[in-house]
RNA sequence: GCGGGUGUGGCGUAAUGGCAGCCGCACCAGACUUAGGAUCUGGCGCUGAAAGGCGUGGGGGUUCGAGUCCCUUCACCCGCACCA
């Protein structure tokens, strides 16, 4: 046993040892000055949780771990860094249930997680460890909003521009010429109007250009949260955490003028190799839709009613207007004997939650305003109806209807029995009783100068008719909203606002960072003030008030990428010359849920700071890739749920039919609580089914003991029925007919949850397999981007590899000798041919599989290689080195460990990678597959180096082709060098 | 409904248009063992005694040759959803 134990692949001791080498001397510290040409790879910001990490985290931080590890050894200076997106809602709640500040759970919950990944041997640059909670890093935050707050949108330029800028403007040509994005009611003024202005007015009309604002919305309150939402925050009407019911609700907000930059965010994609489906996702986000505007003048009013359509060719099939419920015009033109009908359904309208509105999408709903408005080229009198399909946040918040081209029109249409007037005829049959037609496709009629067109030339014809007649103009819409910036809770950057006057100032940078105050309670004040409204004597120069709320979770992950870049800068969010340097993110990796959150916002920020000049990106990560999910395998136990209520369960029995056989087991009344075997329980019908823990099954077989010790008191006294009887109190009572009495449960594929027994921590796999198992075992479980259910089954495979790649160095084959420390067995002798075709390869495969982030078979190449290194006994150094360089990123402690048992001092994380070398795979012969008519019969061994035509000759003359060929003439021969030859007959 | 993706042994999966199923798990047989959740050897798509036949969700096409490309259809997963 002694003897053997050189063989013994201690990994805990082997793992810990090179975590604290990489920590002591800081093998992983990026140099911010470098001849070295820099590789970014970056994972998206966990937010530390209380629950610690799953199995399922750490697959992106593996494979992005790998990327970096290769790219070291590939030449590059790498910055691979690691931080916290610290401030957010879990903390929050957890501190207004216990009292305990949130910055201290958060600090627990860091370490937690910064433990357990140290466990797993990432090569993070802990040196510039960031958390957005912190201070020293919140001040930035707080000034890049100063920045926003400080700008405006330019369209002229296509950029953001400081305000001084405009202001100048205005002080000189009032905003005749300004062409800016901003609010839709911004009213015109002149130089003079502008310096005759008040400081609050000027400060109002300021405030309807920055690109940070404060503004009436409708917004996405929570009153569960106590706070509103971002649009990306909501999930089928209730919130994304905790799902709480949402509703409309118009407050007066700070809010993000991304739409500003809707144009050059959906143009930005094109420029970045990011998966279609992120990308499709972001830009119906954005929902670019071009039209134009067109205003029907409503009758006997000088008012008119603007709406935004795509569809202008349909002008002529327009049987009424919808406007939304929340559209200022409904009041003022709704007839006297309509007002009560509008009223109520107004009112009705704007209650409902957003969860009781989409549910309702495919009822149709709406009222007759009693109002008509002209159509604008025939004159004929339209009805004016208010309905809640009509968005009030898209368009103009009033729809011209169409119902024979429009979908939801012909609903409505249908519904009230409105005239649904035809105007294109299709190119197809079809049915205009049943269904619109839609298509941007047909003739136009009924429909005077637009007859005859089709539909893409009406379009056209029909903008130039509406401008030409100034009824309206082309224009471009967006689905993308504004993005609400204030968040009514504590934990969270503080806004960097003091109000002066009731007139909202900056506060000067150099006064950053506005550090969160202490309160006394988390919750909003009696009068429904935000928390911060607590902080006692919390006023800028102890007099004025400052802002209450705090900024949303995306607000510190919306730059944290350039912070790594110069994680210690106390001047500047990050200097000119590192940000330069860095760059982009050239790898980011994370979970798709944060497309239309996080990954818009980031792309809008640094957009945003490109245009202000402190970064010359604008586009924060070349390529993305998104990690598929880890889902977790669920344990599901069956209940027997009232047995005295089932007919066939009575009589102190359980019968159910196996095999076609019906059978029978006693259980006594006396016994309450049953449970039932799985496969057993799927022939009852009076049964329910919950989680239990994992821990206690293997192979869906239950340890009933365990479990029974578990369960509380009531359960405790339970039966667990088997299909050959049952046990109880640890005794089993088998049934006069056979079965067994092994007791299962009833696997099931879902999320991994605290709440559903079925995490499994990566801390449980290091402390039984080791943290290289481990992140080879989540490399082998399949493609990066796939979800899949987490299943330890094959870990012993990978953790079987291992072993034996250790076994490789030490076996004492012929010809080797002690060499280094340890008991590794080495020999300087030329390694054979068979040996080299046998790295190359595999160094040809890795490299590959690397470069197109194929992890998982990476590992299978490992694992041929080493078999057949093992098969040919190789102890050749000159073949092993190279090896642990190949495996390293992959398997980083277990490679130092040999690679210092080898006799080097250094690091093996800054080895060159090996170099592929073609002539090592040159064979001499080639075994061609023979096929014909495409199917293979027979192989054959020829020379590599013959000509097509001799290769053919060969094959026509040998035996095996004339048994097959059965006298008849080949018709051709198709010969693939060093691939195939097929024969067609 | 729209968008994206995936369908291959008992399971996870692999295959620049060129011998389908590499690698691993599970399983079967054997060796070494007091023992095996250790190690090693061999087998393992289905069917068939064998020769062979059949096989990548279904149907069609392109090609000397298709898991791979094209069309069509079905199933499942993910995202979005009254956006005029």
């Amino acid at each position: 046993m002694y003897l053997l134990d050189y063989m013994e692949y201690h990994f805990r001791e082997i793992e810990k040892k090179w975590q604290e080498y990489w920590a002591n001397n800081k093998t992983f510290a990026a140099k911010n000055n470098s001849e070295k040409p820099k590789y970014y790879v970056l994972d998206m910001f966990p937010y530390p949780s209380g629950a610690g990490l799953h199995v399922g985290h750490p697959l992106g931080y593996i494979a992005s771990d790998i990327m970096a590890r290769y790219k070291r050894h590939k030449g590059f200076n790498v910055l691979h860094p690691m931080g916290w997106d610290s401030f957010g809602l879990p903390a929050e709640q957890y501190a207004i249930q216990t009292g305990q500040h949130p910055a201290i759970t958060t600090k627990q919950n860091i370490a937690r997680y910064r433990e357990q990944m140290d466990k797993i041997g990432f090569s993070f640059d802990w040196d510039r460890e960031i958390k957005t909670s912190d201070p020293e890093y919140y001040k930035w935050t707080q000034w890049v909003f100063i920045q926003i707050f400080n700008s405006w949108y330019n369209k002229n330029s296509n950029k953001a521009e400081k305000i001084e800028t405009l202001i100048a403007e205005f002080e000189k040509n009032g905003n005749e010429k300004v062409n800016a994005c901003c609010d839709e009611d911004t009213k015109s003024f002149t130089a003079a109007q502008w310096k005759s202005f008040s400081e609050k007015e000027k400060s109002d009309t300021l405030m309807q250009y920055r690109i940070t604002y404060l503004g009436e919305a409708y917004v996405n309150w929570c009153p569960a949260l106590g706070t509103v939402l971002a649009n990306d925050e909501v999930k089928d009407g209730v919130s994304e955490r905790g799902g709480h019911p949402v509703e409309r609700k118009l407050m007066k907000q700070w809010s993000m003028r991304i739409t500003a930059y809707a144009q050059r965010l959906l143009d930005g994609l094109d420029t970045i190799d990011w998966t279609e489906s992120l990308k499709e996702s972001q830009r119906y986000w954005i929902g670019r839709s071009e039209g134009t505007s067109l205003k029907f003048l409503i009758n006997g009013s000088m008012l008119t009613i603007e709406v935004f359509t795509t569809r202008p060719d349909t002008v002529f099939g327009v049987s009424f207007v919808t406007l939304a419920p929340e559209h200022e015009l409904v009041e003022k033109i709704t007839s006297q004997e309509q007002k009560a009908v509008v009223d109520e359904y107004v009112t009705k309208a704007k209650n409902r939650s957003e969860r009781e509105r989409q549910a309702d999408v495919n009822k149709v709903s709406g009222v007759f305003t009693g109002a008509y408005v002209e159509h604008p080229f025939t004159k004929k009198l339209i009805e004016i109806w208010v309905g809640d399909y009509v968005l009030a946040g898209y368009g103009t918040g009033a729809v011209m209807a169409v119902p024979a081209h429009d979908e939801r029109d012909f609903k409505f249409a249908t519904h009230f029995g409105l005239e649904k007037p035809q105007v294109i005829t299709p190119n197809t049959e079809h049915d205009f009783a049943t269904a619109s037609w839609d298509e941007k496709e047909g003739k136009l009629i009924n429909s005077d100068f637009l007859n005859g067109l089709d539909v893409k030339a009406a379009i056209k014809k029909a903008i130039e008719e509406i401008q030409n007649k100034n009824l309206g103009k082309g224009k471009i819409n967006f689905r993308l909203r504004d993005a609400v910036f204030g968040r009514q809770r504590y934990w969270g950057e503080p806004i960097p606002i003091y109000y002066k006057d009731g007139i909202p100032q900056a506060m000067p940078e150099n006064e950053l960072p506005l550090i969160l105050p202490e309160v006394d309670k988390y919750l909003p004040t009696e009068d429904g003030e935000p928390p911060l409204a607590r902080a006692k004597d919390w006023k800028y120069k102890n007099q004025f008030d400052y802002e209450w709320t705090t900024m949303p979770g995306w607000a510190g992950s919306s730059w944290y990428f350039l912070r790594y870049m110069d994680a210690k800068n106390s001047g500047q969010l990050v200097s000119k010359a590192l940000a330069d340097y860095w760059g982009q993110v050239d790898l980011y990796i994370g979970g798709s849920e944060h497309a239309t959150g996080h990954l818009l916002y980031v792309r809008f920020w640094t957009k945003f700071l490109h245009d202000m000049g402190h970064i010359n990106v604008d586009e924060p990560a070349k390529k993305l890739i998104n990690q598929g999910m880890i889902q977790g395998t669920s344990e599901m136990i069956y209940r027997l749920i009232d047995r005295n209520s089932n007919p066939s369960q009575k009589n102190d029995t359980i019968s159910f039919e196996k095999d076609l056989i019906l059978k029978t087991i006693h259980v006594p009344s006396i016994i309450k609580n049953i449970f039932i075997s799985s496969e057993v329980a799927k022939k009852i019908t009076s049964c329910v089914y919950k989680n239990a823990p994992i821990e206690f099954t293997k192979n869906s077989e239950l340890d009933i003991n365990s479990y029974t010790i578990w369960l509380n008191t009531e359960d405790k006294d339970a039966a667990f029925v088997c299909d050959g009887g049952y046990w109880y109190k640890g005794i089993f009572h088998a049934a006069n007919n056979g079965g067994g009495n092994i007791f299962r449960t009833s696997p099931e594929v879902e999320k991994m949850s605290k709440s559903k027994y079925n995490v499994v921590s990566p801390d449980d796999i290091c402390e039984k397999f080791g943290a290289d198992t481990l992140r080879l075992y989540e490399m082998f479980l399949g493609p990066l981007e796939q979800s899949k259910p987490w299943n330890t089954n094959g870990i012993t495979g990978v953790s079987g590899f291992l072993k034996k790649l250790w076994k490789l160095y030490h076996s004492p084959f012929e010809g080797g000798q002690a060499a280094g420390q340890g008991d590794v067995n080495m020999s300087d002798a030329e390694p054979t041919k068979a040996e080299l075709k046998t790295l190359h390869k595999t160094i040809k495969k890795i490299t590959e599989d690397i470069e197109r982030f194929s992890f998982n078979t990476s590992v299978s190449n490992f694992m041929i290689c080493v078999n057949e290194l093992m098969d040919a006994k190789c102890n050749k150094r000159a073949i092993l080195e190279p090896l642990l360089v190949l495996v390293s990123p992959y398997a980083p402690h277990i490679t130092e460990e040999l690679w210092n048992q080898l006799g080097h001092k250094e690091s093996i994380a800054f080895e060159k990678f090996p170099e592929f070398n073609e002539a090592y795979l040159v064979e001499d012969n080639f075994n061609y597959p023979v096929s014909f008519n495409g199917k293979t019969r027979f192989n054959i061994e020829l020379s590599a180096t013959l000509s097509n035509a001799e290769i053919e000759k060969m094959i026509l003359e040998a035996e095996q082709t004339k048994k097959f060929l059965d006298g008849k003439q080949p018709k051709k021969v198709i010969v693939v060098p060093k691939k195939i030859v097929n024969i067609v007959v």
